[in-house]
DNA sequence: GACTGGCACTCGAAACTCGGGAGTGCCAGC
DNA sequence: GCTGGCACTCCCGAGTTTCGAGTGCCAGTC
């Protein structure tokens, strides 16, 4: 056990790095003679072997059969990203693109599809987004709009360019003055308020109604507290699942699960975790992942929203052979935009 | 040329109605013995390989290979669907499930993910749900909210529930009064009317605005214009992607073009076709598809909405041996419930 | 001591062979 | 018109062989 934890020089980072590198461009095993044609490493294949052999010692790399080219652990390309590789920056065309994709843009739903769509384009890989957080966003404006006589639609607007919908079901007609007057006397309480301060300002709109009418004002209130809480946080966006088509073969084990995963919003709201401003990018790596069915994939992501604070995350999902320093480069990217896109100019 | 006209006897139909469900039920081509083996077609083996003869000859099935079974061809599935099965009914479990299912849906969007959701669960297909088209229905109320100084959100909400945001900027910054103004006119002149017709209704406004005004509430009338017609058409929802797993092998042949086609909505629009009214399914078998990646994809949709006219289209798309009666009665029972639930009780 | 060339060994992948069997078409007979 | 019999076809899977990339180890060199 001494070897655990003998460091690591130079060359063996090197050797290291050349692996994940080879692998991730050809996805096949790579030897040690394949691995000095393609670096110029300066030293004989020989002399790799034994580097590798102490690579697979510390748990790096691994054969997937004796006799067979090495490939990177989740250990390995753990190390990688850490220590060996630095985030690749977009080329000017690129970030022209990028910002040409995004501009144009008519309202909020519009920016997270384009989103999507862009950030899987150009990663080549499964993207996922989340709407704004709610929480950390206030009130723009309460709408309540009469559907049929027992019918009611309420229209929550927040300061992110959110538009919430709920629809409430009454047990009597409601009265058209009575709306009106609820109507203003919510946007008085809730306007500019933060949505988790609502909810007591809320109760409060409750006791200026006259006795008669506070069950139906009641049912509004609850309705929109609901608006206000769980269900919005949930929203998320996907898209590129057909580039799971390049994973490769064993579909059954790779890509299935993956595609169970996507259709289960709460599982991506784990992969993507907590939100982080922009600069700081999240990267669980294989077994990292907090879903089982995701061993063979990475997950890239970071938050999105002002510099101060992130009001959600977005983020790629793909195999653990992905190229790292260029995914990691084009997340960050987007991310950047969409907050310069959502602060306005 | 003869035989093309040939009228099939009963019994060769049965034949193929006999081949259809057996290859439906084992994905294998199917043989003479196993399937006077499998159904009780009353004659011998020797018999029916005459008529699996001639149904080859009139193109309705096709041997992969010399001596293997056979198995239906687009044709085969086409007239199996239009003559020889008739449409399941639910179980009434399966029917509790579903309006069990559909109600306590909070708002349109719930609706709709809820019924993609439902269909593609219990057809284990991919499920494709059009939203309400916005062309049939009316104008409910519009809303005009200041985000910043100079940028709107436009907020349209429609007799069917849906809404839809857009955002204007503007190059002044906006006066209040105007906006509280403009918010009145807009709702006296639209609220009641189709959108289709919206659009003269809504040039009336602009002139009645004094000129330096007019820029503004023109850029505003553009958007809302927007709104009215194309983007809005094209909202689609998919679900149950994960059902591609169960294609069987030769994945980036049939799964990978189907991933593709669900990622571009307009194709799928193309796909789902005109929307029809609940009682009636259109099916479309293999190279019927309008688009080439799918032709080893069959689409079973149909409209919902109100008896008299329906608003939009869902359906599923799965492989061309699919069961299409069991199928075909789950998408028809999907449709009417949700027509009800968009109805009300 | 670190690196290298040489060498025997391992073992999966691909090519090949081959028999079994499901399926067919055809034909003569009922 | 249906049936049993029969010769024929040809895919599939199991078993076998070959091939070669890759390895570990060792003795030799700088």
């Amino acid at each position: 056990m001494r070897g655990v934890v003998r460091v690591l020089d130079e060359r063996k980072l090197d050797v290291l790095r050349a692996i994940v590198e080879d692998y991730v461009a050809t996805h096949e095993p790579v030897g040690s003679k394949t691995l000095v044609d393609r670096h110029n490493l300066g030293v004989s294949p020989a002399t790799v072997r034994n580097d590798m052999a102490a690579l697979e010692e510390e748990g790096y790399i691994t054969q997937p059969h004796t006799s067979a080219g090495r490939i990177p652990t989740d250990a390995g390309y753990r190390l990688f990203v850490d220590k060996l590789s630095t985030v690749k920056t977009l080329s000017p065309a690129e970030k022209k693109a990028i910002s040409s994709f995004l501009v144009g843009a008519v309202d909020l739903d519009d920016v997270v599809r384009r989103t999507v769509r862009l950030l899987a384009q150009i990663t080549r890989q499964v993207a996922i987004v989340q709407y704004p957080t709610l929480s950390r966003s206030s009130v723009r404006h309460v709408e309540v709009v009469t559907m049929t006589p027992r019918r009611l639609l309420l229209v929550l607007i927040t300061s992110t360019g959110r538009v919430e919908q709920r629809i409430v079901e009454t047990h009597d007609d409601v009265d058209e003055q009575l709306i009106a007057d609820l109507r203003s006397r919510l946007n008085t309480a809730l306007t500019g308020q933060r949505l988790t301060d609502a909810a007591t300002s809320l109760e409060s709109v409750t006791e200026t109604f006259a006795p008669p009418n506070r069950p139906l004002v009641a049912a509004i209130v609850t309705s929109l507290l609901e608006a206000f809480t769980v269900e919005g946080e949930q929203r998320i966006a996907v898209g590129g699942a057909a580039n799971l088509t390049r994973y490769g073969d064993d579909f059954e084990r790779n890509v299935k699960p993956v595609l169970e995963a996507l259709e289960e919003h709460v599982i991506l709201l784990k992969l993507l975790g907590e939100a982080t401003n922009p600069q700081t990018l999240t990267v669980r790596i294989g077994h990292e992942n907090p879903y089982e069915g995701l061993a063979t994939t990475s997950v890239v992501a970071t938050g999105y929203g002002s510099k101060s604070e992130a009001l959600a995350t977005l983020g790629i999902v793909g195999p653990t052979h992905m190229d790292y320093p260029s995914t990691m480069g084009a997340v960050r990217a987007v991310a950047r935009y969409v907050s310069q896109i959502l602060a306005d100019s």
